[in-house]
DNA sequence: ATTATCTATAGATCTATAGATAATGC
DNA sequence: ATTATCTATAGATCTATAGATAATGC
């Protein structure tokens, strides 16, 4: 039954990959250890030898599903060259994002959750939000008498917004709209020369 | 221990009222039926008498809070006379809302939830979007060859965004510098002639 | 000998229901 | 007689722990 040092290293490595899908798939609350240790194909009672509680498991698949994002981020922009903005503001505000919460943003996902949990929850989120926003105010264009770091705050704050409504609504198109408005707002408000869209 | 049919009303009112500040405070699956019955004034078991299950009452509470939301915007759009847009937004983006969930938006606070739920509580939230975005681009200035229905999305997913990011957040100043930049961002860009920041 | 994992279970909590109770409404 | 509410409980589920097991690592 026991396992080599380096092959409990990837079990503890798989548990934070599951958690980190599942937890924003179903919430903080909708997937149990039992279920979430099976997905990651251990036993229940093995958790317990790798994290000290489900908490302290929260804090670190929100960790890492910011990581995991800014590095998509990152990859995405050094491949768009050019237009980094509109890259990844169109990926993020697009269906395919919308409907896979598992692989996406923990903000969309968890961030209306953070502000109940523990106190190591609420750091995760913290530190994760930064390095995003820092990112996108060095894609925004070089506005003049704007500060960019406002600028890429309040762009996150909408690109966070349209993805929780697009997910929330009922109606197909009226989702799309969200996306597509918030997409056109970000893209075209922060272009200096503003074109008359 | 039976009541009359007009004092039943008010008891079934009353968990309506309770459940759609508790679900706002603690999320769906942070608040028991026992507990919720509770904090109403009646007994568990007495739940089922008005209520077909907990789903039902997710979306009914769910409709409540955000018709709640909808004339509450009215009147200090009203009371506001001019500046409704700027009543509205600052109001939505003030530390007191972010502090109160319970009695604030629905969508920031269960927004995230809303696509994992039962399709009744999906529904109320559609059906809550639309007049809240109406009265939105209804304060919106004209802004020539700007579609307001577009302006109006992109703002209210502004708005939920930078509340949902400003409660997530550990840090006071920068949950502040979220919810000042976000407003800054809709009241300036909405405004025709746009003021050099 | 150590330890990662397994089986089994304790104890708490949650939704929903069954049956009793007592006041309303006819 | 009807019914809103109460008490009590069934049955499921959830976190966490205890103790056993068996392979690793010395």
């Amino acid at each position: 039954m026991r396992v080599s040092r380096e092959q409990a290293a990837e079990n503890r490595e798989r548990v934070v990959q599951e958690a980190s899908r599942l937890f924003r798939e179903h919430g903080f609350d909708g997937i149990g250890v039992a279920e979430l240790m099976k997905q990651a194909g251990l036993t229940h009672g093995a958790f317990y030898g790798q994290f000290g509680s489900k908490d302290a498991l929260m804090a670190e698949a929100s960790a890492r599903a910011l990581a995991d994002s800014l590095s998509y981020w990152k990859r995405r922009v050094a491949a768009a060259g050019e237009d980094g903005l509109t890259s990844i503001v169109n990926k993020y505000l697009s269906p395919a994002h919308r409907d896979h919460p598992g692989r996406g943003c923990a903000f969309a996902a968890l961030g209306a959750e953070a502000h109940r949990r523990n106190p190591a929850v609420r750091q995760a989120m913290s530190a994760g939000l930064l390095p995003l926003v820092d990112e996108l105010a060095r894609l925004l264009p070089d506005s003049p008498g704007a500060d960019r770091r406002q600028q890429a705050l309040a762009a996150f704050s909408a690109m966070v917004g349209a993805l929780v409504l697009a997910r929330a609504v009922d109606d197909a198109a009226l989702s799309e709209e969200i996306l597509r408005a918030t997409a056109a707002s970000i893209t075209a408000g922060a272009t200096p020369a503003q074109p008359e869209r």
